[in-house]
DNA sequence: TTGGAATAGTTAGCATGGGTAATGAGTTAG
DNA sequence: CTAACTCATTACCCATGCTAACTATTCCAA
């Protein structure tokens, strides 16, 4: 369910400051609504792991470290995971103490899944917009993807 | 502290499909980076909540509605925000089951400063970026604000 | 070689925020 | 005037975050 929204219109003035904030709420409006709209079978923070395990196996530090949580928190998580056949757990053959946690098929499945979910709606979106407004977003996909990675 | 990134470069390919992807992307991203630069002194629910009573004062009924949460959750997140000042009860004169849940100057105060804070965290951002990606940025963000809303 | 330090993962216990069920006070309909 | 309904709250459970402590393994230096 989507939460009501407030009526209040922003004002879309080309200062400096009006940007900045006409941009970031668009941002995380369209950002929230991904999220809404897609709900998917796993918390976010499940989907945040098993993306991060789509290239390669990590270990459950490595996890933690890259989702900014606790050793512990991770062996949670990861633990519901396992049960829910979405990872698995192999023992590290030069290194005892380690463990490597990688996706199943399943847990492929899920994810490749949800982003399909995901991109379904950002593309319905898109759908009804002029070919000038989509070059738009084109050019400014590029300038946001850049920001956001600086 | 911000979570590591994955190193993935996404192509721009202009084909719808790739633009609903990368856009998404970009717009989260930018969504999480804000969340995470603007740290701020309440918990997300209990900001959204604040958020919402800007203009008017609400019933703890209202606001559960509008935040998809059920009554005794958000009983519990504006007591929360009773106990650090934030907003106060009053009492209904006319129903004598409903409270009224409203901000208190501190509490506009610190709603204003956390937007402060984000809006500062954007804007930095943007000083960066020449005219044109300037200009393209404010026809995108008129775009993804109606995609946002529809 | 071996004993202490360091590292990986986990377990134990606590805080907080979500949920449902049930309660008490107040309002409304019949 | 009573019964049904509504609002807020309380009681209690589950999930997820944390720190501290524990076990097993590896590393290092005397």
């Amino acid at each position: 369910m989507q939460p009501k929204r407030r009526t209040t219109q922003t004002a879309h003035n080309p200062s400096l400051a009006h940007l900045a904030n006409d941009l970031r709420l668009a941002c995380m409006r369209i950002s929230r609504r991904v999220r809404f709209e897609s709900t998917q079978d796993v918390a976010p923070h499940q989907f945040s792991v098993m993306a991060r395990l789509e290239d390669n196996a990590l270990t459950p530090r490595e996890l933690a470290a890259i989702e900014c949580v606790s050793p512990p928190s991770m062996t949670r998580t990861v633990a519901g995971l396992v049960e829910r056949g979405l990872v698995t757990r192999t023992d590290d053959p030069l290194d005892g103490r380690q463990v490597f946690i990688s996706l199943t098929a399943q847990g492929a499945s899920l994810l490749s899944e949800t982003r399909r979910r995901r991109d379904a709606w950002m593309a319905s979106r898109l759908k009804g917009i002029s070919a000038d407004e989509r070059e738009v977003l084109v050019k400014a996909t590029a300038i946001l993807t850049r920001i956001a990675s600086e």
